[in-house]
DNA sequence: CCGTTATATTCCTAAAATACGATATGGAGC
DNA sequence: GCTCCATATCGTATTTTAGGAATATAACGG
């Protein structure tokens, strides 16, 4: 029940289905999110574990970087249905779309290294 | 995007997953959803009302009692998924089965009335 | 080792969720 | 009309969550 709440709980926050909207068509850094986002470092930060400790997301480094991509699902069955469902629930909506344009402004090379 | 949050935020709570899994086997009124998860009356109709609003549930009213069951999902179709999957989902978790199995005695004859 | 950069963590504050008791509503029956 | 019962809503205390600034950690280049 615990870890079944935890993913309902990880999936019930705007900001952090906006990330895993993204996650689903490409790998990001901390960084990129953030500035696709507009939030703080901190916040996307913090949202992104949120995410990684539900099993929805997972992370590799790569020499400073944190990358972030979706997650294949194997850690949870709720996560992996989930998964599944966000990769078309939420495609038509406007704040997404418009998120989803901006995405491949979003550039490491532009945003970080400055 | 509102509509999408608020169903998953609906199934993020313990105590509203607990009423979907009892809701799932058979129709219950406020009382008996009370009396079988041992909350304050007003906690179970709060949670209830949550559950409805998200298209989870619907209720019809049969005198004073008002009704509860898994809504058809035709409200809304992340309520749909979800009131799909919440059907397998669980039914081996302890907390659940333990719920399951005092469900029978929780009859509205022997709670209301007096 | 030192400085820089990307990320994680801590701390603090504001907003939201949860629970309960108390009160209000609404239907049934006298 | 009144009373009883099931349910809904209100008021409030407590807990949880979200956000950002500040600080800590980790990896790279000199």
């Amino acid at each position: 029940m615990k870890e079944f709440i935890k993913v309902m709980k990880a999936i019930s926050d705007p900001t952090r289905v906006k990330m895993l909207k993204m996650l689903q068509r490409r790998v990001m850094c901390v960084c990129e999110v953030q500035a696709a986002l507009g939030t703080a470092q901190s916040t996307a930060s913090k949202h992104l574990k949120i995410l990684e400790d539900a099993g929805l997301i997972t992370s590799f480094k790569e020499g400073t970087w944190v990358n972030y991509s979706l997650a294949d699902g194997s850690q949870s069955p709720y996560a992996a249905s989930l998964i599944g469902n966000i990769k078309h629930w939420l495609e038509g909506e406007p704040e997404i779309m418009e998120l989803m344009k901006k995405l491949p402004q979003v550039r490491r090379e532009d945003i970080c290294k400055g």
